[in-house]
DNA sequence: TTAATAGTGTCTCTGAGACACTATCGT
DNA sequence: ACGATAGTGTCTCAGAGACACTATTAA
């Protein structure tokens, strides 16, 4: 192809471009307010962040040291920022083959003093048990939990209050307009274990009272029984799991009846 | 504070960086396939391309020349990707205030062959008069409207038959899933107009039914009937006319009843 | 009058929502 | 037996979908 001719007189120095491409990450998760025997859990969305460490690995003194920010880093030359998404992930967390997506770019002029900075930001979806094994790295002195309703009080690294409210309400949005909520479940769930999820991000009647989620439930068409099994893990009336069934396309549209 | 200091200590050339920030536009309009009085019009969704010249404007030879290709360029040190998108959309189209998003972020090592390029697609909503002025500029030999159906079969440059497949996939979404449909209609329009549009993207009998849709469009909460007021451009009998009502909240939940 | 679009009348069926009631089991 | 969770029985009401019917007007 004529390409070759065109390559051999492009000059790749002629155009500014930016300093730097990196991907954030807003890693939620669902802590369990009490565990015990025979209750239906209550449960809280959280929200990992680092506190950057006041030098870095190389030790001298960090930019925005000692604020709170999204775990994230570089992009390498080779990978894309999704790529670079999971290995941060898996580098800082040890945490690998879980729910991760792209929400948004981030590229206003000035968000980052160390010049033209270009974030990707993603969610991720972790079950509270696979966060066992977090640990500060590097360039982190601290990695903590918070609740998402206090997150924005903190001190927060560059523009990421922006990226974390931006990320809270896609989250929000994520659980109710999707099924990504069975990231956050066990494969096989009650009824009153969806609906603590749910009620992380909604006061809906329709899922605030039991009798009326336990019917609907049945009815939703993302989700099935699974045919004779139960647990007493929730209460001492041996209770129906249910499974999400993967696949199954959801018909969002605002101008058809909501069952298909 | 104390960032002054650690920015004097950091080499911003410490990274490797990409070559180049880019933004693509996918300009979809809906082309009236017959204007008759009287009657309902029949729509047909269309994208925008443009063909690339054979040489840039310096006389050179171009990079995937002869392609058809996203309208798009370089983002410009000082703006971000979605400024730069609205400036190359108003600068090759004579475009501007319309609806424009950002849907997506293609940065798979190779997909250019200038280097490690970075490209934000965004998609706009052009309606069919706007387009009138359109023109080829500098950089492209021809610009034209290709059916949604058929535009795949073209020879495209780059991966941007990658991206206008999703482009093509989140603008049928969007329609049907947000009130985006708006902004392909007049501020007042007729139910047989909204109930065109919609059927570019879905054939579902309730939004086929003339019956079923005009008594439908009349419980929908986002859309209002303008009181009183009719036209006759779509029949003899003159047609209630509605508009969008907006900043109205739809909800989209998956495990909510449709009406709120 | 006809042809075409824009509706309405009426029926059936599903399911949402509310509230009272029953079921199960560990303690 | 009790307390707690997990359901079900039953009623009412709204609205979806189907199909036949009526309404309005230009030509």
């Amino acid at each position: 192809m004529s390409n070759e001719q065109a390559l051999k007189q492009y000059d790749v120095k002629k155009y500014r471009t930016p300093d730097g491409y990196t991907s954030d990450i807003a890693v939620f998760t669902i802590l369990s307010a009490k565990t015990e025997a025979f209750k239906p859990p209550a449960m809280d969305l959280h929200i990992m962040l680092i506190k950057r460490s006041m030098q870095d690995s190389e030790g001298r003194p960090n930019i925005e040291a000692g604020k709170w920010a999204l775990p994230g880093g570089f992009v390498d030359p080779g990978e894309t920022a999704f790529q670079s998404a999971q290995r941060e992930l898996r580098e800082e967390t040890g945490v690998d083959h879980i729910h991760l997506e792209h929400f948004g770019v981030y590229d206003t002029p000035g968000r980052d003093p160390r010049g033209w900075i270009i974030s990707n930001a993603h969610y991720a979806i972790v079950p509270e048990h696979q966060l066992a094994s977090r640990a500060a790295n590097d360039d982190a002195s601290e990695v903590e939990l918070f609740p998402v309703k206090d997150v924005l009080n903190l001190d927060l690294a560059f523009d990421h209050a922006r990226i974390i409210r931006d990320a809270i309400d896609v989250i929000k949005q994520k659980l109710l307009e999707s099924t990504v909520a069975k990231e956050f479940l066990p494969e096989e769930f009650t009824y009153s274990e969806l609906q603590a999820v749910l009620l992380t991000v909604t006061n809906d009647s329709a899922i605030a009272l039991d009798a009326a989620f336990a019917r609907k439930i049945k009815t939703l068409p993302f989700i099935q029984e699974v045919e004779g099994k139960k647990t007493s893990r929730t209460s001492k009336k041996p209770t129906q799991l249910y499974r999400f069934i993967v696949d199954i396309e959801v018909n969002n549209s605002i101008y058809h009846a909501k069952k298909v």
